[in-house]
DNA sequence: AATTTTCATTTGTCTGACATTTAAATGTCT
DNA sequence: AGACATTTAAATGTCAGACAAATGAAAATT
């Protein structure tokens, strides 16, 4: 491992990029120790701090853990489910939020890998999903329910049916595109019709899954699809209206 | 901002997740600039260093971006595709990697996520997506080839199809699924005969894609999935047996 | 043998210093 | 007045050295 001092890039990336490199290319295993914090200063060639920072740059991608005291140190992390998952929903939810995707784009992506696991999710599913799922639509229809807990409700009904599919794979890719969409469906008030309509068709999710048609719950999803989508646009209809009505008295 | 003293956790992970909590709460917009590493020092009560890992920290999942020089300091980052790509497959690869994920159990995600794409990319698609893929056929049958390469070339080839639907939430939630899986298909050794395959059912999907016909590419998926997990088990059982006859001769 | 104490090691944090970069402010010349 | 060079202040990047706190191993004690 060596890097070079004279790069434009800060000591401690190139540092971080080296042992990262390093991991990920199976150089170092799972729980391997790395060097302490002064023997990698000396193999850098850089002070306490820098490699410090290059550490630091790792435990937040979760690719190293740190321990103290005497045989404590930096280990290779095993990279859980649960950690990849959170870092997951955190980027593609950042990604949606900064770089202005337009609501049919994200919920055509949500929808289109939703309904790939709908076939494997009527198939795998155990009494439990179901039973998350059922639970979930009773909770939305209490009348007192908030918008962002019907929202709530929402995603955790989807993850359930998600989950049905038994592929922790595809739990993770999907995590992104059902958790990230929240942020974007809180944006939408739903009147108690919306929210009828909307309990309906998870009514009819869950029961297309708890027959263990796949090809029912496909269509449901693209339904639910259509729904959501049309009733973003009138949302954002009113909302365009209002701002162009104040602007028109303002000015 | 406030952050607990007595908290087990490192003072600089609390920092880092008081400001990562402001970024994706929209506390903080994008190309806001932070305070100086001094005066973040003095608000959070702990010194410079401290701050500047909690910052590494943020930097290393693409977060921030620091400038040095005056006037300069550390930004809210707009995040880009390329960045969250990049981490993405990272991620994704290490998951696999370092959690023995059965080959069926991703591949099985791979094609059922990319199935999802079927539809859209065949309606969608334009002349440089079917050039992609079928630059990429051509390179897939070329004799000297390596194994390395023809899987580069195969993910390209899917990438391309991935990127015809022209969504790019889908391209990037996507990209984990197929990129991550490259590991996994570099164990296997194409013979000739695979490779002949594979290109079929490769040409399949593209004269699909040209014809515009989803279904028919869902269809080569399914194929290819099939064929894929069939080649991977004979190679599985093949150094299976190897290992128990070495084992038998060893011992 | 079990328990306690000591001890060396390692990370976490702090302080203070200097180097480097950068853009704004200032000065100078035409 | 405008173009160009210089200075300067502010910020990050890096370093060195120190101490605190944790932690498990080894030694001492009961």
């Amino acid at each position: 491992m060596k890097i070079d001092p004279n790069s434009s890039a800060d000591l401690s990336a190139q540092i971080a990029s080296a042992i990262r490199d390093a991991i990920v290319g199976g150089k170092l295993i799972v729980d391997e120790r790395l060097p302490s914090e002064a023997e990698l200063a000396e193999q850098f060639e850089v002070s306490r701090s820098t490699v410090r920072e290059a550490l630091k740059r790792l435990a937040a991608q979760s690719l190293i853990r740190t321990q103290r005291g005497a045989f404590g140190g930096a280990f290779v992390n095993r990279l859980s489910y649960e950690d990849a998952y959170r870092g997951h929903i955190t980027t593609s939810t950042l990604l949606l939020g900064m770089n202005h995707v337009s609501f049919d784009t994200a919920c055509e992506a949500r929808f289109a890998l939703e309904r790939a696991c709908a076939g494997l999710s009527a198939e795998r599913r155990d009494a439990d999903h179901l039973a998350t799922m059922r639970a979930e639509i009773v909770r939305q229809a209490q009348p007192g329910l908030s918008d962002e807990a019907f929202c709530a409700s929402d995603v955790a009904f989807h993850r359930a049916l998600v989950d049905g599919a038994d592929n922790p794979v595809m739990s993770y890719q999907l995590a992104g595109a059902v958790e990230a969409m929240q942020p974007l469906m809180n944006m939408i008030t739903f009147t108690a019709r919306n929210r009828e309509e909307i309990v309906r068709l998870h009514e009819l999710i869950a029961d297309a899954a708890e027959a263990r048609n796949g090809a029912a719950v496909s269509t449901a999803l693209t339904e639910l699809e259509g729904y959501t989508k049309t009733l973003a646009q009138s949302v954002f209809d009113a909302r365009a209206k209002g701002q162009s009505d104040s602007a028109g008295t303002e000015r």
